[in-house]
Formats: C-alpha cells, structure tokens, sequence
DNA sequence: TCAAAAGTGTTAAGGCTACACCCATGA
DNA sequence: TCATGGGTGTAGCCTTAACACTTTTGA
C-alpha cells in the first residue's frame, strides 16, 4: 500500500476482522455460537467466531466466509446484519485491530461439525451465559450484549423473528420465538390477530401441520414487509 | 505489527477512516456538512468530513477529532453515533480503506471558520442534494441515504430530536425538528400532549420565551429517557 | 381589537388487553 | 370423552386524530 496514502506520522495500518453473533432457538432457549481460542491471546477462552477479512472480499463476504469456516454454516439463507465496529487501541493486545461485528439468525441450526476450525465451535444458552458473568475474549461480551439488545429491539418493529423458523411455520412457531427472546410470555390470540393484521408480516402457504396434540395449524411464510407498521411493541416498556 | 498477526496470504493491512454525516437545522431545512476534496481521488467532488484514525485514539475519538479539525465543531454537546463499517475492497481506488461512519447531531450549528481543514467546508441542505442527485464522493451518497434513514427512525423512539435544540427549547421548537425531519406537519396540540406524556422525554425548567408574535411558549429541556415508550410514529408507515 | 402562537377540551374512531368460548385432532 | 393446542368473539379500556376553543402576548 502506498505510503502518501497517511496524511500524519500518527496513522497507521490495522488489520480488520469480522466477529460473528450467531443466534439461534434451540428448544426453548436462545443460543449464541462460540469458539473457544486455540491461540493466545485470551487462549482457551471463549470468544465470538470470527477472523481476519480478506484482500478482494467485501466484509459482508469476510461474514460469509467465516460464517461457513467457522461454524460451518452456509449463509445463503440466514438473516445477517452488520452491528457496528469496534476497534479501542486497546481491545486485541497484539496491536491495533478493527472489528467489523455482524448479527446472523437462523433457525435451529445444527451443531457444528469438526471441519476445519468449527470443530471446537459450540452453542451456549444466552441465558446461562448472562446468569454466571462468563467473560468473553477481548471485547466480545460487549458485542454479544449489544447484539442481544439489538435482536430483541429488532423484533418489534421488522419481521426478523420469521427469520428464526424454518420457511414454512406455524403462528405458534412464530409467537415462541418473540416469548423466548424476550422472555415474556405473549397471548396467543391478540398475537395472531396483531400478525395477521400487520400487511406483509406473514402469509398463508395453504398448508397445515399436525401438532403432538391438538388442533392442526395453519402454515405461513415470510411476507414482503421490510418494516412493521404498527410495530409488535414490547409490554411494561422501560422505566424513565 | 507483526506479521504472525495474519493467517493467511490472502490477508492484508487496510487503513480505517472515520467519516461524518453532520446534521444540523438551519431554518426550515434539514443541512449536512460536506466538504469539496481539495485532492485525488475525486479531486472537486464533495464529500463527507473524515480523516485517518489516529495510533492511540478510539474509533469515537477520531470521530470528535475530525469533528474539530474538519468542521471546526466542539463535538462535546453534540449527539455523537457510530452508524456502521464501511469496506468493500473498491470504494476508494487508492487501495484497501475501511471506514466506519458516525451521525453527528447539533442545533443550528456555525457556519464552519477557515481552520487548517475547515475553511471548504459548508452546509448543504439534504432536499437539494436529493433533488439534483449530486453524487458524494467514495461511497458517500449511500452513507448519507443510511444516515438520514437512521434520523429518521431515531426520532419515532428515541428523544434524540432534543439534539437538534439548544439546551433550552419550545415545544414547538421541538416540532419543528420532526416536522423538517419527517418532511411532513403534526398537530401542535397532539404533539404535545404526546410529548408531555412520554416520560423521561422533556421536563419543564420553569423558564418562558417571547416569541416574534404570540402568547410565550414553556421552555423545557431533555429529560431523562433513553428510549421513547410508546414511541412517536410516523402517520402512514410503509406500503406492504 | 386584531393577528399569531401557546395551550386546553372534546369527541368519535380505532386499537389493545383480557378472557370466554368454540374447533379439530389423537389418544 | 378428554386433553391439548388452534382459532374466533367480545366488552371495556385506552390512545389517537381532528378540530373547536380559550389564553396571552405585541402591534
């Protein structure tokens, strides 16, 4: 890289990474993927997926890639959203790197495979994680806080929640995933009418599945809606 | 920095900039900082203020400092937020340049004075850029659509509308943001009670102020609030 | 006393909550 | 027929939009 590209003798290079806050449902649980490094620093501790974005690649594809290298997951058709970057002179002890984070949702994805680095990758409950104060390596608690908040903030007014069911899915399916992310329980029926009243959020397949027990259920998809209007306001709210 | 860093050949040192999409209300429009680049690439076009991050400062630093040297602005009392990274490998020809953008907002900011930096910058008002489809230099025009987005939806559930006033405002002042914001009129009466209602947003200070005609207005400052429950939507929402 | 802006009151329409109730299925 | 989850109906409350109306000032 050419030199006359700095304007001081106080800028310098930085390498630039992407970390990855996979979120999925697993039973009634949300689960975060982590790795645990196998390198200093912070060796042994558990940190978010990630690593360095390469030459001819956008950092959405950096996201892609170590999405697919590190979890072994294909990206195609998970939900993934750029969170922010995070790049304090002195959050990686080895010098001054930039990361670049990134939300990525999917339904129930499976447990990591041993490929090449997925192999001690793994899914933790968010909720124990917040309960016994786990620290993260370098800045990763932050982002997975902030990643966290930005899910549940999401919920309300974008249709990201159909991101964590399958593409077929029932309303119930669908009223699951906002009770466990934010942890409230909801009432099914004011639920479906305020789904089924927001043009776009969803829309019948035509079919139906059979529950254990019980009445079938109508099946649905993802609408078109990119915004909910109304949104799906959270109750209680916060305190001033 | 050393070179065992990287794990790949594929990896390379990228420069990181910050860049800032600066609002302020001037009248009743809408008004972004810009700046025509006095070098190459893109020599004469305008662009977004934005400079190297330095060795020792944090992203949000390098922001406040860009904020004094491009615009000659005190960025202590402005609402200062990281909007995302910005990287794809062809947005500046120089080479590899990530650039995290921040949103700056202030009130009735100053027309920025010749300092080392400063001295071409000038505000734009936003309608007019839109309307001539002057294109921004680098990725900027994007940078400035996803800015002003994020104003935009900021306002329904955030006070952040108090950033665009001085410490001290009417109610009406504080009307006049959303209706030059969102581009459309809301009902004095309604606003305010709105408003009033939404704790945590404003608190009187007891104070009055004359208008140029009419019966003197309440002054009130932000209160408390960090989000806005409910929030203030926008009439019409979004087409399915 | 008039214009202009601040601020209050009112009413009708629509949304939301809570809960009662009916439906379809497997066991 | 019972248990279970799917789905509909509804009464009361609350919010909202629209607009009429009062208050306070300077000219």
């Amino acid at each position: 890289m050419d030199d006359w590209l700095k304007d001081s003798d106080e800028v310098e290079a930085s390498w630039v990474t992407v970390d990855l806050a996979i979120f999925t449902l697993r039973g009634d649980h949300l689960m975060v993927l982590l790795v645990d490094r196998g390198v200093e620093p912070f060796l042994g501790r558990p940190a978010l997926p990630g690593g360095y974005v390469q030459k001819s690649e956008t950092l959405r594809e950096g996201a892609l890639r170590e999405l697919r290298e590190e979890a072994g997951i294909d990206g195609g058709a998970l939900h993934l959203e750029q969170l922010g970057a995070y790049g304090d002179p002195g959050r990686d002890p080895r010098g001054r790197v930039v990361t670049v984070a990134y939300l990525a949702l999917g339904p129930d994805l499976p447990v990591p495979v041993g490929g090449t680095d997925a192999e001690n990758a793994y899914w933790a409950t968010v909720e124990e994680l917040g309960r016994d104060g786990t620290r993260l390596a370098f800045d990763h608690s932050e982002i997975l806080a902030e990643a966290l908040e930005e899910v549940r903030r999401k919920l309300e007014y974008t249709p990201v929640a159909t991101a964590f069911c399958a593409s077929e899915f029932t309303l119930s399916e669908l009223r699951t995933v906002y009770e466990v992310v934010w942890g409230q329980s909801l009432d099914p029926s004011n639920f479906r009418r305020k789904v089924l009243g927001t043009t776009g959020f969803v829309e019948a397949t035509g079919g139906q599945r059979m529950p254990s027990t019980g009445r079938p259920a109508a099946l649905y998809r993802r609408g078109s809606a990119w915004v909910l209007s109304p949104p799906l306001l959270r109750a209680g709210g916060q305190p001033a």
